[in-house]
RNA sequence: UCCUAAGUAGCUCAGCUGGUUAGAGCAUCUGACUGUUAAUCAGAGGGUCCCUGGUUCGAGCCCAGGCUUGGGAGCCA
């Protein structure tokens, strides 16, 4: 195929009179002479003229938004305002016909849920242009964040046979026939024939995999897809979804905190970098949006000045005690606007005082710290008060709970203890167990959920629009 | 899973108290125009009113059940 042009680098180019090459698709076909032209390289269309009065009008005809065409010409200063260059169109192909009448997209703003309707198509529209560029340079940043820093990319397992974690519901994995289960005596379905010699699931968490990681490797990270089988139907929520783990040995929640804050604003000041075209897009689309609401629903902040806030200012860190201190005393809770009232320390925190944390009280991204054991997982380390452990979950505005994480119980008494008042199975964990028998050491880690984190960056509010095909109840289309 | 709102043309939506042949803008098609920026002007075509029952002389509209979607909650990252 000839070597064509990039539209991204034609657009600040300035060797006007040269002959030039691009490929893409149609976005709009105006006045039978000008072509805005999309090759997914940058936001912007190049504009290409045709000189329609010596083109055949068979080939005008098949120019149609969506079709994919070949220009050959010469690249130009515009005429026209509104764009620097444009091309002068000397040859066109078209590469691929798109029938007006059949192509879903048209040159017009759609309604974000027609889009999911057609995630398949979807990528050609600007919004998510933008979206998934910065999911890539979030993804990317990630890796660059901790290759700097000496950690070593682990992949965890994604089929797992340990049922153990308490993370959520599972998702099967079997090869064995529905239609003619193999039944054990007792009648329950013989596990042992299928495929793995016992039952099987999708990981809900690379976590207790990358903890023996850590514990030889020194600083581990997973980063890879996990899978939640939970009936959830919420604009945060999917039942396939990419999770960032590190595991830091010799580390604590202290560490833990520090080494999340710092992560959470490398990415997102490497984001303002490299994706501004896309921020800014994605900042006015938001703008255009909020002029539909009244002036009290509308953000102070804009999509850009919300991120540079997040970067110019340290988290609030607080334990989950002081911030039950807060609740009480505040006003919702007093004038019993809540729909849960807190009027006692225990009581896990509803989305609706998480928010009233960070969006009223604090005003900023807030890490809460050493909560009740009761309402965490068995691995989380325990205080010297038996009350509380070592957890701590960062709550942004708008997403609440971005990342989780704890300092790892290391005492092997104290860890056996706490499983057996929980009724996790030893037996099945034993290597994770081994873990505290064979060198023990103190360590911490945490789970950023990676879409959490693109929702917050691209100013998007629900979660199926930032990844390309959303895995949720009643939906596995594409 | 719970609460709540919605489902009408390809898209976004209107449709009165239940009453003739279900409308608009955009898109599409045809023609005109041709340096446009979601081009403009004129005309045309386009409907399983989400599905299944029910009430009624008559249902897009009322009732019951179901499906799907949006928003909120729970669960969580």
């Amino acid at each position: 195929m000839i070597k064509r042009n990039k539209i991204k680098n034609l657009l600040v180019d300035s060797e006007y009179g040269k002959k030039v090459t691009v490929m893409g698709w149609v976005k709009t076909f105006r006045n039978n002479r000008f072509v805005a032209l999309s090759d997914g390289s940058c936001m912007q269309n190049i504009q290409i003229v045709l000189d329609y009065e010596n083109l055949p009008d068979a080939l005008l005809k098949r120019i149609t938004t969506g079709c994919s065409i070949s220009v050959t010409g010469l690249l130009v200063q515009s005429i026209g305002k509104g764009q620097n260059v444009e091309i002068n169109a000397e040859n066109i192909e078209i590469l691929g016909d798109c029938d007006a009448e059949k192509f879903p997209l048209q040159p017009k703003k759609h309604s974000l849920e027609f889009l999911r309707e057609n995630a398949h198509l979807r990528f050609r529209t600007n919004t998510f242009n933008a979206v998934f560029k910065i999911r890539h340079v979030l993804g990317f940043a990630v890796h660059d964040f901790f290759n700097k820093r000496g950690f070593v990319y682990m992949h965890t397992p994604i089929v797992t046979a340990s049922d153990a974690e308490g993370a959520g519901e599972m998702f099967k994995v079997t090869t064995l026939d529905f239609d003619n289960t193999p039944r054990t005596d007792t009648g329950e379905v013989n596990f042992k024939e299928d495929f793995f010699g016992r039952a099987a699931n999708l990981t809900v968490s690379g976590q207790l995999e990358a903890e023996l990681g850590a514990m030889a490797l020194g600083e581990v990270y997973t980063f890879g897809p996990t899978f939640r089988a939970e009936n959830s139907n919420t604009t945060r929520h999917l039942a396939e979804f990419w999770m960032i783990e590190p595991e830091v040995a010799f580390a604590d929640l202290e560490d833990n905190m520090n080494l999340a804050e710092d992560l959470l604003k490398y990415v997102i000041q490497y984001a303002i970098t490299q994706c501004g075209d896309e921020i800014d897009f994605l900042k006015n689309r938001l703008l255009e949006e909020e002029k539909n609401k009244p002036q009290a629903e509308r953000s102070e902040l804009d999509l850009l000045q919300k991120l540079q806030f997040c970067l110019d200012n340290n988290f609030e860190r607080l334990t989950y005690t002081e911030a039950i201190d807060i609740l009480k005393a505040s006003k919702p809770n007093q004038k019993k606007q809540f729909k849960y009232i807190i009027d006692g320390w225990g009581a896990d925190l509803q989305s609706e005082h998480e928010r009233f944390l960070v969006e009223k009280h604090f005003k900023k991204p807030v890490i809460l710290t050493d909560y009740p054991k009761e309402i965490k997982s068995f691995y989380m380390r325990q205080n010297e008060d038996g009350k509380t452990v070592r957890a701590m979950d960062i709550l942004f505005p708008g997403i609440g709970e971005i990342i989780g994480g704890s300092q790892r119980e290391e005492r092997l008494d104290i860890l056996i203890n706490r499983m057996n008042e929980m009724n996790i199975p030893q037996d099945e964990l034993y290597w994770y167990l081994d873990l505290r028998k064979f060198g023990t050491a103190p360590h911490a880690g945490f789970g950023l959920g990676f879409e959490r984190l693109v929702l917050f960056v691209t100013g998007m509010t629900n979660i199926r629009d930032v990844i390309p095909f959303p895995r949720f109840p009643k939906n596995a289309e594409f």
